[in-house]
DNA sequence: GTGCGTGCAAACCGTTTGCAATCGG
DNA sequence: CCGATTGCAAACGGTTTGCACGCAC
């Protein structure tokens, strides 16, 4: 099946180092910054590349969210998540899965045939709550 | 409050008329190619400038979905959306708002404050379960 | 030595924006 | 007439890609 041989090259030992020690569910220009002060010369490819791959072959996870751009886990386990309004920081929540209730709840118009969903939470993190913006 | 006054341009007829003969939720450049076919000399930022605008004054919605890209959407009314996991299609959905209820089982880590939530079904439209690509 | 992986720069794609020209009120 | 609105083209931001070089094996 698997007959390419990976090499086991610097670049990803160190993206992959840097991205296990971010627990923000970083977007990939995030590694690429936070890699960048241990490695200046690594390019905004790779850190890319390395982080597409690692998702594809199920690594890590790549998670699609509606307002900012794609954000990598570390963790594997089904969970949901917050995304701030403030600052687009994302946490992880805690609260049961609904996913398959809710698809089996839903009726698609016009022929389509419901077979998941997304759940994605919006709120505001300990910070932008402090500042004085627009928190009710 | 409202002490500027928006003029009735041609420009803006044309793309709300043709937008709400479309009922795809579509993107701003699904309208634009639409809107292109009555009035060919349109430019493509006028188009993205007035759906924004309507979309800011709450005539129309502007969704965010977690793949595509932004979609634009007639019924003002809540309600949720599936999206074609083959052609990126949306279509509305009936299912009863959870948003609630969700909102309120679910705890943020990391000092998060949990205050909404987004619902997204993923799906088959007709014509791609039709097609045997992916399709189970 | 072979060819996978990298770095670079350019392309990409959807969207936004600066600006001069235009046209609605 | 005056300024809101348009068209154009360029900029944008995040991401991907083509290609020559270099390094892991």
């Amino acid at each position: 099946m698997n007959n390419n041989q990976k090499r086991n090259t610097l670049q990803k030992r160190i993206v992959s180092d840097v991205f296990c020690e971010m627990h923000n569910h970083p977007s990939a220009g995030m590694v690429y910054e936070a890699v960048r002060e241990k490695y200046p010369n690594i390019s905004r490819a790779t850190v890319y590349r390395l982080l597409a791959e690692a998702a594809e072959e199920g690594k890590i996870k790549r998670l699609k969210l509606t307002d900012a751009n794609d954000r990598y886990d570390i963790t594997l386990k089904p969970h949901y998540h917050v995304v701030c309004r403030g600052c687009g920081a994302v946490a992880d929540v805690e609260a049961e899965q609904v996913d398959e209730e809710l698809s089996q709840s839903a009726v698609g118009c016009e022929g389509f045939l419901v077979e998941g969903c997304h759940v994605e939470f919006v709120g505001l993190c300990e910070g932008c709550r402090g500042n004085s913006m627009e928190n009710n």
